[in-house]
DNA sequence: CCTCCTGGGTTCGTAAAGCGAACCTTGCTC
DNA sequence: GAGCAAGGTTCGCTTTACGAACCCAGGAGG
């Protein structure tokens, strides 16, 4: 019962899932790092619905996590785009999370996306440490701590 | 354009959605994490639909992602229970990365969970690192580089 | 023995979300 | 002024989520 004391209302996970863990939203982001920017070409990559794909733009934008941009291309009409904003930007590390996953347990040859850092071209990857320099190796070695209103102690 | 010339079908953000980007999915991973693993806690804790639970509980042991163990308390009945297997436990880092965002950008007082290495105590993070020991500070620093199929050249 | 209780489900009917196809609008080119 | 394309909206259908009710096994208690 001891880990299962705290208030799971107002968890992170469910709070960044409700705001991105609908269908599509995730993946229109992994576009948006990509640089995909204009809704055709992400309905084009996607392959997904207009009016989802309409809708979650739309509650990405009212979320902050991206903005909506005017363009103006060559002799074309004046459109707009969408970008990621800072808080968007900060989805980086959980995208990277899911795709070394998929990397690891789904690939059947070799990863179809490498990251690599731009300064010195060694791929680049996700690892876990704490705030006194040691690489923390794996999910035993960290100790989740409850912080709000615990239950009334016995 | 150029981003964009990849296949997408095979991608691993996707892949991994695919498995665990279902409603309640990370979720159970998320309590699993906690460890949590039987099903009536489950159900409390999340408050999801016993029916779509036991759903996203099948579908993670087809996955591989938990397992069904059973076990005998004390003048109980054998019941079983769920426990992450090692291919579970690499979803490990996608748990912490939405706790993260959301501990920064949805937080309205305090993280309600923090993360300490156990074996200092230390807070615990999630960082980009290159092979060559650089840390990556952002999204920015980072070049995704398709590898399959590249669009016939022109 | 009969009933209650509890964990772990299944079965329902309804409400919401996702879906593809069709349609609309704006403003460009021809 | 016809055609085209980006970026949507609308429509009807299918799939999924949902909560409430029910079921089943087995130990406890009378």
């Amino acid at each position: 019962m001891t880990d299962a004391s705290w208030d799971r209302s107002r968890c992170s996970v469910a709070g960044t899932l409700a705001v991105v863990g609908e269908k599509w939203s995730l993946l229109v982001l992994r576009e948006a790092f990509l640089g995909v920017r204009r809704f055709a070409d992400l309905q084009r990559n996607l392959g997904a619905p207009k009016a989802v794909l309409t809708d979650r733009l739309a509650t990405l934008v009212e979320q902050g996590i991206l903005r909506r941009e005017p363009y103006q291309a060559d002799g074309e009409r004046r459109r707009h785009e969408y970008r990621l904003t800072p808080k968007g930007v900060d989805l980086h590390p959980t995208l990277v999370a899911l795709m070394q996953w998929g990397d690891k347990h789904l690939a059947e040859d070799v990863a179809p996306l490498a990251l690599e850092h731009r300064d010195c071209g060694a791929p680049v990857r996700l690892e876990l440490r704490c705030d006194a320099g040691h690489q923390v190796s794996g999910a035993r070695e960290v100790r989740p701590v409850p912080r709000a209103i615990p239950v009334s102690p016995g």
